[in-house]
DNA sequence: AGTTTTGGCGTACGGTCTACACCTACGAGG
DNA sequence: CCTCGTAGGTGTAGACCGTACGCCAAAACT
């Protein structure tokens, strides 16, 4: 009996990423997701609650792609797990702009928890017990997000470079790292102390 | 000449913060700190660029004390780290608002890159070679924002719980887990992943 | 065809940051 | 003491933002 809804979730997803991807962050406004629509602004509150509810369905887009292909593969549970930190940097690499969206978002995203029991699988796979596969998770989680929020904005400066002289060496060394590698390096570091081989 | 500051740096950064700290950080803005200094808004822009500026002095000055008592007094490297790793904690702890401010300008921040440099110092002590601390650096860095991250938001939620036993599980024993314990177990695997002793 | 539910939109309010122009208080030089 | 120039304080206003409210039209079922 009702009027059919002419947009799906996954376009307005759709449409604010682009926004997001094209002017960046600061230009995700519900004006401009309506614009990239071709509706008026107030169209857009048919569908989504706010802004907050606007920003969970492009979270939960760009995230997604976190686990499309099963990434149960890998042999041995540590490489597992390496995968599926690199897949959530690619996820976030895809589209830079919604790292602090994901940041905020991503205790209630499902992508993201969908992302969590997979690391809890492994974590189980490597013989840890429930206590152990909770500090593990939270481990690496706190390490995921920080380094890619660490990633995404430029490298740290120095305003006097003599009186920082570890710092400036160290910032030399890391601009001639790959984000990748920086990355990688940092997981394995979190895995070693986790004592999973 | 001239006629005289009526305001310091520390003052405005004061009143932001007490704003933030009364009100919470969205409430913070040019208006609301304006008015805790008790001038018009405007009357700000005359000791600050802009709003960015503004939370660059705030930031200073909440993690200010993130050095105060010279904190090299540990014996090990590794208990100096630690406790490195803790006073930038109760730093952001005694002030959770600025968390998101802190995570965006702690590149810039002087007290942070002190506090990175001190990290620095403690890893050449432990016996790391330049690109080892740079490594070492990132790992702790990426570690402690990402952990402050998720402790100041609350604890993740599973929608479906049945989907997600593990998740659920994990959940509840880290309920059972102080946040203090909580980072300092992770800062520990951390500091063990590096072969800290 | 009629009814009803819903989608789309216009208007408007209160909030943000800040550019600009104006007045004035203050301290130094005469 | 008086003047003067610098800088502090402020009012106005413009361009944005999110969104509450109310109206109209379109679409599907009876």
């Amino acid at each position: 009996m009702p009027r059919p809804r002419s947009l799906t979730n996954d376009q307005i997803a759709a449409a604010a990423l682009a926004v997001i991807d094209r002017d960046g962050l600061p230009a995700l406004s519900m004006r401009t997701v309506a614009a990239e629509l071709d509706r008026r602004t107030m169209a857009l509150y048919r569908y989504v609650e706010d802004r907050e509810e606007l920003e969970c369905l492009v979270v939960d887009l760009a995230l997604g792609p976190v686990l499309d292909r099963a990434a149960g593969r890998e042999p041995s549970p540590r490489a597992r797990l390496l995968a599926l930190l690199a897949r959530m940097r690619e996820a976030v690499g895809a589209h830079p702009g919604v790292l602090p969206l994901a940041v905020r978002h991503h205790r209630t995203s499902l992508p993201a928890l969908r992302w969590r029991e997979r690391i809890l699988q492994a974590l189980d796979a490597a013989g840890l017990d429930a206590p152990a596969r909770a500090a593990a998770l939270h481990a690496l989680v706190a390490y995921t997000i920080g380094a890619l929020e660490v990633e995404h904005q430029g490298p740290a400066v120095t305003p006097a470079p003599a009186a920082f002289p570890l710092l400036a060496a160290a910032l030399g060394t890391r601009a001639a790292t790959s984000p990748s590698t920086a990355f990688t390096a940092g997981a394995n570091t979190v895995l070693t102390g986790l004592g999973i081989a």
